[in-house]
DNA sequence: GGCGTGCCCTAGAACGTTCTAGAGTCGAAC
DNA sequence: GTTCGACTCTAGAACGTTCTAGGGCACGCC
């Protein structure tokens, strides 16, 4: 039962229906070139030996891996969302994933190497971390897509969220609740922090309130946010939009602690959807990415390289949509 | 740039090096039988020539491949937690992981049959939801490890934290706070959900509590702990332990809609210390398990079916602790 | 009856590795 | 001066599949 006996391959089948290799492996390809009894007598016998293809000689013969391999980041609500919507487009097409982990000890380059090692033909890289020289260097050897990040690298693809555009929806819907006074505190040194800083100050201008425009210096964890709310405390805004959600609990976190209620004394906004923001306990606000646009998008987008096609434009920006929740309404008065 | 010219292979370095392609699989492989000198040469020019090893045609030739394939699911924080235990521990006995992933849209039956294909060596399934004869059928192919469920079946090797005994903590907790009257609202038809429950019984009876038991019908998702919640308001206990950190958080923003305030008016323990009962917010007091030895135990235990070892008990069962946060305290009076 | 033309099937090479068996060289021991 | 062993290296088969080229065979057409 451990693992003796060898599992049955094409010759094994072959052998007991008695017809060549050849046809068999026809009949598993469900290629034409084999009549119908043939074809229900050899799919019977595997059956029954229990035959399963092995995909590494399989791919190995026949060139092109249809295989994408994917590096993705555990203990990433986000990321595990897009994994389904990625794999539901990879099915569509025929393709298969193939996964490797970022985790706290195992960095991107190791990830990115296993796959390399299988041989995928194409990777998907979510919300990479890598310096862009690498990124450049990877696409090279092979198509790279890279999602939720810009990359200032001619040969990366980018499938990402217009989060300027993010930040607009958030003003806006607090601009249409009556705020004047909002503040932005931002991802300090992390991916995209810089555009959602720059989509709030636009956003503010283009309400003509940049004598409210604030920015405080903030981060990607929960105590980030909590840092923030201490200097935002001092001179209190009416509302306020976070980097990511991760944050806004933190910051929501202080804010109850002094004994303000949201959203009648304050307004939050988040960013991400994260799973937890649902939680009926934070019921957050927050701008959400139109994920299973964007893993449709990324896998199309590795396809047509693999298949080799000349891409025009190598960036391509999903709006985001605004969730309401229970952390906005009108302004105190 | 896009997929052309094809990557090296061993026979390139070979030419490029003037030796014979075996003699650059041994030094590939580190393996004994080339001189310093050559080693050095041969090393020099596969870096030059950016070679990597195809593991496809390596597993293909050398039978045993050293790969263990994982099933988790998608969206849980717990899973994520593992899968950074399980390459630590893969990692340290020179074996590859590969993964696939159980998503809303894609079963535990696809995932497996992915892995099968892929020919890996023995199988690791975290929190398995596959009925118990399709799990033997399996573990009749190849090592099959279970992990977070119990399995009465003999073929199937188990790893899984002692539930009960993790209610037995909670318990011992709320008593040693002066509690009495502790009620539990349980996992429904959930795996280990008649487990923790039994826990929980037998820790009352073990403090003569036997008068206090009650057992609530709870479920997985957050909306069973605030069903849970209606019922448990009608005669009210002053503390509850909960099936898990999701259902808990549900009862929890209930209580709280309710007016009532914890740990003051009531103490609430859950269960798995998800991501989530981390945030300050939440701040959950709840029973964690002990992910790193799981998932070094599930691997060492998967090892030793592949390389063939007769082992003597089939299911290792791991103590979990108790993480002690905000929403436990003394009773009310 | 010769000759295409489909259709079903097969033999054998190929993919990039590892492994087995053995060939060559050199120095030391008889 | 032969024989042996150790060491370095190589040729070629093997892994399980796909693919290319072609072999029979029946049928229809001249």
């Amino acid at each position: 039962m451990s693992g003796g006996e060898r599992r049955p391959t094409l010759a094994d089948v072959a052998a007991e229906a008695s017809v060549s290799v050849a046809l068999v492996s026809i009949v598993m390809r469900d290629a034409p070139g084999a009549s119908a009894a043939t074809r229900a007598r050899v799919l019977e016998v595997a059956r029954r030996l229990d035959y399963q293809p092995d995909s590494r000689a399989r791919l190995l013969r026949s060139g092109q891996s249809r295989l994408l391999g994917v590096v993705f980041g555990v203990q990433h609500p986000f990321h595990d969302d897009l994994l389904t919507g990625l794999y539901d487009a990879a099915e569509k097409i025929g393709y298969e994933l193939t996964l490797s982990a970022v985790t706290p000890r195992r960095d991107e380059r190791t990830a990115v190497a296993g796959l390399l090692q299988d041989r995928c033909a194409a990777l998907v890289l979510l919300g990479p971390q890598l310096p862009t020289a690498e990124l450049a260097t990877l696409a090279g050897r092979l198509p790279v897509v890279a999602m939720m990040r810009t990359v200032r690298q001619r040969q990366v693809d980018v499938v990402r969220t217009d989060d300027g555009r993010g930040l607009h929806l958030a003003v806006d819907h607090l601009v249409a609740l009556g705020h004047r006074d909002i503040a932005h505190v931002d991802g300090g040194r992390w991916l995209s922090s810089a555009e959602r800083r720059q989509g709030y100050r636009d956003a503010m201008r283009r309400h003509g309130l940049e004598a409210y425009e604030r920015v405080v210096t903030g981060g990607f964890g929960e105590d980030d946010g909590a840092r923030a709310a201490g200097e935002l405390l001092r001179h209190r805004p009416t509302a306020v939009t976070m980097f990511n959600d991760l944050s806004a609990t933190g910051l929501l976190t202080v804010l109850r602690r002094e004994g303000m209620t949201v959203p009648e004394d304050i307004s939050v906004v988040g960013y991400d959807d994260s799973s937890f923001s649902r939680l009926g306990h934070i019921d957050l606000t927050t701008v959400a990415q139109d994920i299973d646009t964007m893993a449709t998008l990324a896998v199309a987008r590795a396809v047509e390289r693999i298949d080799g096609a000349q891409v025009a434009h190598r960036e391509v920006v999903i709006p985001p949509r605004l969730v309401v929740r229970g952390t906005t309404g009108p302004p105190p008065d």
